[in-house]
RNA sequence: GGUAUCGUGGCCGAGUGGCUAGGCACAGCUCUGCAAAAGCUGCUACAGCGGUUCGAAUCCGCUCGAUACCUCCA
C-alpha cells in the first residue's frame, strides 16, 4: 500500500507525511468569524479537514484537531446600524456583541452538524484566550521584534525579514509588499506599512475591549491563531489548513509571530483549500454574491432553483479535489443531487445484503467474471486517498461499482458473477469509505418504525391489486403516495421499493 | 503594477509523457401493464501557436483569456 502524501503549500509539491510524535498528529483549521452566518464558501474549509481528520483516524493516528472562533475584533451585525454601538441606550437595547457570537456560533454548529462534519478535539475562543495571547505579545516584544505605539502594538515585519523569510509560504518579496500595500486608515502610526498589529488599542465606542499591559484594547486577527495553536498543539505540530485566502497575510503572520515567540517555524504541513466560485468569481461579501447555508438548505435565494440537502452539498464539495476551485451552479449542483442518490441508493441496498444472493453466485465450475475488477477498483480506494485525499477519484471508482452492486440486486442475467469474499469485501469496504471516511450518509431520515410499517401495508395492498390486475387502484396509490414526496418502485421480481423524495 | 493559480467534451469535474476517469444531460436499445428505477450502447475533449520527445491534455516558450492574493475574507 502507498504511503500518505500531503500537497504541502510551503514548498508547493507533495511530500510524505510523517508525524512529529509517531502515531499523533497535531491538526490545526482556522475557524469561522462569528460575526456573521456562514455561507457556501465556508462549507468547504471544514468539510474538507473533517475528510483529512476521518482519514488520519482512520489511519491508526491519534488525532487532535483543533478549529477556533474567531470571536474577538471588529463585530457589527449585518444590517444593524453601526450607531448602535455607540448611542447610550439601555443595556439591553444596545448590541451586545457575546450575543451576536453566541448566535452565530450556535448556527455555525448546527450547520456542521447537519454536513456530518466531526466536531473538531478543541474548539477554542479568541476571547477565551486573551491572557495567552497577550503573553505571546509581551514575548516577540521582549524579544525585540514588536513595538508599542499609542496602545498598540505592532509587528516589525522588517526587522524580521532580515534574518527570517518573510513570504516565503506566500510566495511574497517584501520590496513588493512595500510598494503595493494599499492606503489605509490607521497606518500612520506604523514604523513601516508592511507591518501588522498584534494589538489594537480599543477607541472609546469600541465595545469589547480587556486590560493589557499596553492599556484597554482587543488582540490582532493573526495573533490569536497563534496564540492557541502554541498553547493545544505546541510550538511545533503537524498540519496547519484553511482556506487558500488566508495564506497571506495571516498565514504568514502566524508563521513570523509563531517563530519569534518559539524559536521554531511552527508548521510542518500547510494545507490550503481552493475557492468555491459562482460564475466564476469567489464568492464573498464583497462581491455581493453569497449563498448562506441556511438559504441553501432551503431554496431560499435568487440564485437557486430549489434547496440542496446537506449531504448533496458535502457530495458536491467532495466530488473536486480540494485544491482545485469549484463552480457553484444550480445545473452543477443538481447533477451532485441526482449522482449522489445514485450511488445511496446502491450502496443502501447492499448494506441491507447481508449475504450474497443466490442469482449473482458463481456457480459450480463457473468464472468468478467480477472478481478482478472488483477487487482492482477497491483496492485503488486507499492509493486515492493516500495521494493527497483525492476524493473526486474516490468517487469515481465508487461509481464504477454502482452498476456491478445494481446488476446482481436486479439479477440480471448477465449479472456479474463473484465469489462470496469479493461480496463481503465490497460491503465492508464502501461502508468504510462511503460513511466513515468520506462521511456520506444514507438519507435515512424520516424513514420511522412506523412510517414503514405504514409503507408495508400500502405495498402490500397495491402488490394484491397488480396481482388482480386491478391498474387503477395500483397507480392510484402510486400516484398519491407519489404527491406525499415518495416514490415508489416496482422491483423485477414484483417486490417494490420506495424513497423520500 | 507585483505575485500566484488556472483554461479539459452541452454542464460539473479527475488526470504532471503512452492505457476508458467519473457524475449530470442527451440519444438508442433491453426490462416493464404503465411509470420510475436499473442494465447495455453511443456521444470522446484537452484555449491558440511554436518547441522538446519515438510519443504530450500532461514538459518548455510565447500569445490570448479567466481567477485569486497584495493586510476584511474559508
Amino acid at each position: 500500500m502507498s504511503s500518505l502524501k500531503i500537497y504541502n503549500s510551503a514548498v508547493r509539491e507533495k511530500e510524505v507525511f510523517e508525524s512529529i510524535v509517531p502515531g499523533h498528529v497535531g491538526l490545526y483549521v482556522c475557524g469561522p468569524t462569528v460575526s456573521g452566518e456562514s455561507h457556501l464558501g465556508h462549507a468547504r474549509p471544514y468539510i474538507t479537514f473533517d475528510v483529512v481528520y476521518r482519514y488520519l483516524t482512520y489511519l491508526g493516528y491519534k488525532v487532535r484537531y483543533v478549529r477556533n472562533i474567531t470571536d474577538a475584533g471588529h463585530f457589527e451585525e449585518e444590517g444593524r446600524e453601526a450607531e448602535d454601538k455607540i448611542s447610550k441606550k439601555a443595556v439591553l437595547e444596545m448590541l451586545e456583541p457575546m450575543e451576536l457570537v453566541q448566535k452565530y456560533t450556535n448556527l455555525f454548529h448546527w450547520a456542521m452538524d447537519r454536513f456530518n462534519t466531526i466536531p473538531p478535539s478543541i474548539e477554542p475562543t479568541a476571547t477565551g484566550h486573551i491572557v495567552e495571547q497577550i503573553g505571546m505579545i509581551e514575548a516577540i516584544i521582549a524579544a525585540g521584534y514588536a513595538y508599542e505605539i499609542n496602545g498598540s502594538v505592532y509587528f516589525d515585519v522588517k526587522k524580521y525579514a532580515a534574518t527570517h523569510d518573510y513570504g516565503k509560504l506566500s510566495g511574497r518579496i517584501l520590496e513588493d509588499l512595500l510598494n503595493t500595500t494599499r492606503e489605509l486608515e490607521g497606518q500612520e502610526e506604523k514604523r513601516n506599512r508592511e507591518d501588522f498589529a498584534l494589538w489594537k488599542a480599543a477607541p472609546p465606542e469600541h465595545i469589547m475591549r480587556w486590560k493589557s499591559p499596553w492599556g484597554e484594547g482587543f488582540p490582532g486577527w493573526h495573533i490569536e491563531c497563534s496564540a492557541m495553536a502554541t498553547k493545544y498543539l505546541g510550538a511545533r505540530f503537524d498540519i496547519h489548513g484553511g482556506g487558500m485566502d488566508l495564506q497571506f497575510p495571516h498565514h504568514e503572520s502566524e508563521i513570523a509571530q509563531s517563530t519569534i515567540c518559539n524559536g521554531t517555524a511552527p508548521v510542518r504541513y500547510w494545507m490550503h483549500n481552493n475557492m468555491i466560485t459562482i460564475n466564476g468569481r469567489k464568492m464573498g461579501k464583497s462581491y455581493n454574491n453569497v449563498v448562506k447555508l441556511t438559504e441553501l438548505f432551503s431554496g431560499d435565494h435568487p440564485l437557486l432553483e430549489k434547496a440542496y440537502s446537506p449531504m448533496t452539498v458535502r457530495f458536491f464539495i467532495l466530488q473536486t479535489q480540494y485544491r482545485s476551485t469549484l463552480d457553484f451552479s444550480n445545473e452543477a449542483l443538481l447533477a451532485a443531487e441526482k449522482g449522489l442518490k445514485r450511488l445511496m441508493d446502491a450502496y443502501a441496498w447492499l448494506q441491507e445484503t447481508p449475504r450474497m444472493p443466490e442469482a449473482a453466485r458463481v456457480p459450480a465450475g463457473g468464472v468468478e467474471t467480477a472478481d478482478a475488477s472488483v477487487a482492482r477498483l477497491l483496492s485503488e480506494l486507499p492509493d486515492f486517498m493516500n495521494d493527497d485525499f483525492n476524493t473526486a477519484k474516490v468517487l469515481a471508482n465508487m461509481f464504477e461499482l454502482v452498476p456491478v452492486i445494481n446488476g446482481i440486486k436486479d439479477k440480471s442475467p448477465d449479472a456479474a458473477l463473484m465469489s462470496e469474499e469479493t461480496f463481503e469485501s465490497m460491503r465492508s469496504t464502501l461502508k468504510l469509505y462511503v460513511e466513515d471516511i468520506l462521511g456520506l450518509l444514507p438519507d435515512g431520515s424520516g424513514e420511522g418504525e412506523k412510517l414503514k410499517g405504514v409503507m408495508q401495508v400500502l405495498i402490500g395492498l397495491r402488490q394484491q391489486a397488480r396481482a388482480n390486475k386491478d391498474w387503477v387502484t395500483s397507480d392510484a396509490i402510486r400516484n398519491q403516495l407519489a404527491a406525499q414526496g415518495i416514490l415508489l418502485k416496482d422491483e423485477k421480481d414484483g417486490a417494490m421499493s420506495w424513497t423520500l423524495a
